[in-house]
DNA sequence: GTTATTTGACCACT
DNA sequence: AGTGGTCAAATAAC
């Protein structure tokens, strides 16, 4: 991947939107190939090694589209230096739409509401293909249908929110559906209820293995789709308990508020091996 | 009976 | 005025 980026900057230094022109194009390119090679390790005769493999060229895919996204971002919003959620909180010039210089169209972000005193309140987005998928107990309680959103938001607050008044919310809007579902998941708030739910180890192999537990009525049907489609590793029959094999949520916590970065980088892409 | 989800209505924001 | 976010009564699941 570096050959191509340093033979294009031999005489002088390219400008940072060549350089990051040069990066769209690689990461382009990249996508192209994991999709190829998809298609390679379905062949592979050993189902657990299959799956295994197949997960984790998902993963580098969506890794490479996350990535791509934030770029093509802030080159449809020069403004912006990095993909910013105070800087997005409201709508955008399209009124929304996401059709900016001719940019593939994108669903409207989460209006950033502020809470009391007029302070935003800190908010991150992650995208991932279980959004289901912490330790926390979430409750939902709203559904809206956006415009030009293909699916619709789902609101879920914090399940301590009365007992412990945490504030944590969560929003869930898948995106795509084509091939396995992805979504993007606002967090809005630090739990406060953190505490109460520590991580366990479990018995499994790798320490970043967790067992997670979710009703079946907590899963709404994208979701329960994405649990159909194999997004989602393994389904208990009764209890829709689901072994997130290996998905670290370390980082996909760790990368939440508390170690939010002063520059709002937010598009996290949440990775793990084996799933 | 208790708890969680659904969904229409209302409110806030742009 | 249009849209997103939240509330709360009704409903469903256990």
């Amino acid at each position: 991947m570096s050959t191509r980026l340093n033979s294009a900057r031999k005489s002088q230094p390219p400008r940072s939107s060549d350089r990051r022109d040069a990066a769209i194009q690689e990461l382009r390119r990249g996508t192209q190939l994991a999709d190829l090679l998809r298609k390679q390790v379905k062949l592979i005769p050993e189902p657990n090694r299959r799956d295994a493999a197949v997960a984790n060229v998902g993963e580098i895919s969506m890794a490479m589209e996350s990535s791509l996204n934030i770029l093509q971002y802030e080159i449809s919003s020069p403004e912006v230096g990095t993909v910013d959620m105070a800087a997005h909180a409201g709508y955008s010039s399209d009124g929304g739409t996401g059709e900016r210089n001719g940019a593939v169209p994108r669903t409207r972000r989460v209006r950033h509401r502020r809470g009391r005193h007029g302070v935003e309140l800190p908010m991150k987005e992650i995208l991932t293909e279980a959004p289901e998928n912490d330790r926390f107990h979430w409750r939902k309680y709203g559904e809206k249908t956006i415009l030009n959103a293909e699916y619709p938001r789902l609101y879920y607050k914090c399940g301590y929110s009365d007992d412990h008044k945490c504030p944590a919310k969560k929003y869930v809007q898948q995106q795509s559906n084509s091939g396995h579902p992805r979504f993007m998941v606002t967090l809005i708030n630090e739990h406060t209820c953190e505490a109460l739910f520590p991580d366990e180890p479990t018995s499994s192999s790798s320490s970043a293995s967790q067992v997670l537990d979710f009703t079946k009525a907590s899963l709404s049907p994208p979701l329960m789709a994405a649990a159909a489609s194999g997004s989602l590793k393994k389904e208990e029959e009764d209890s829709m308990s689901v072994c997130m094999h290996s998905y670290s949520y370390d980082e996909y916590l760790s990368s939440s508020f508390p170690t939010m970065s002063p520059d709002g980088d937010q598009v996290q892409f949440s990775p793990g091996p084996g799933w």
